[in-house]
DNA sequence: CGAATACTTAACAAAAAGGTTAAATATTGA
DNA sequence: TCAATATTTAACCTTTTTGTTAAGTATTCG
């Protein structure tokens, strides 16, 4: 495990921790605020203990903290290691053909119509 | 498996692949120029069949080209399926703290720094 | 042609990943 | 105190991943 500055970077297990689309679909989430396992467990059709286990996995990664509240355990994200797997790719990105240049510039394209969108329902609800 | 536009996007298989040290190494090396199967196992000790299946997973993940030329198979990188896994780290990027940002900084100055003394050394070969 | 080169496929084994149910633990609240 | 709630741990099973060696398939070159 390579470290840099005070941010472990672990690329394998980020990488890997990102490939799961439950895992996706919890950090997408906690983008939102943070929840409890149960709110985690949620959307998607798994026993507890599988969700538990992809808690540990995010954790692993140092993408999530933890903590105990009650009876709840109240999840946040921790982005840094994102960092990690960004910055990977965008080391790269500047040796790979401006075809990625160009799908990158696609890609905040939408985000902003989405945005754009996202204010626009946000007034109706 | 989501399409947007005519690049495919499977995160599953993006990530996954990005996740092993030998596939990531494997780009590395590509994005210094197209290689064969026998310049890309070079560096990595393990046997051939196991070289062959890595590469296999980077084409699933549709990262990799190959192209028969005479008895020799040459690889080349495909990015646009790295712009998907920008694409969704950028999505949540803006969502997530500023320390993001911050550390995006950190690497975008890094890699400014990396590439400066790549240059001095460029001189002296 | 026939040997060497560059790979891939097949068959196998070990380990990791992802899921399940059942049982254990800790906290709250009646 | 006792039952309900929230979550984890244990034990187990199946599938996927990663590696191995041995054998097969093209292609080149003497």
């Amino acid at each position: 495990m390579v470290k840099r500055g005070t941010v472990a970077l672990d690329l394998d297990a980020i990488f890997s921790a990102l490939s799961h689309p439950i895992r996706r679909a919890m950090l997408e989430q906690l983008a939102g605020g943070d929840a409890t396992v149960s709110e985690l467990a949620r959307p998607h059709g798994v026993s507890l203990p599988a969700i538990s286990r992809h808690l540990r996995v995010l954790e692993g990664a140092g993408l999530l903290k933890e903590e105990p509240d009650g009876r709840v355990r109240r999840c946040q994200i921790d982005a840094a290691p994102l960092s990690a797997a960004f910055g990977w790719l965008t080391r790269y990105r500047v040796l790979w053909e401006d075809r990625f240049a160009r799908l990158a510039e696609h890609f905040e394209e939408t985000r902003k119509k989405e945005r754009k969108e996202e204010r626009k329902h946000a007034h109706n609800r």
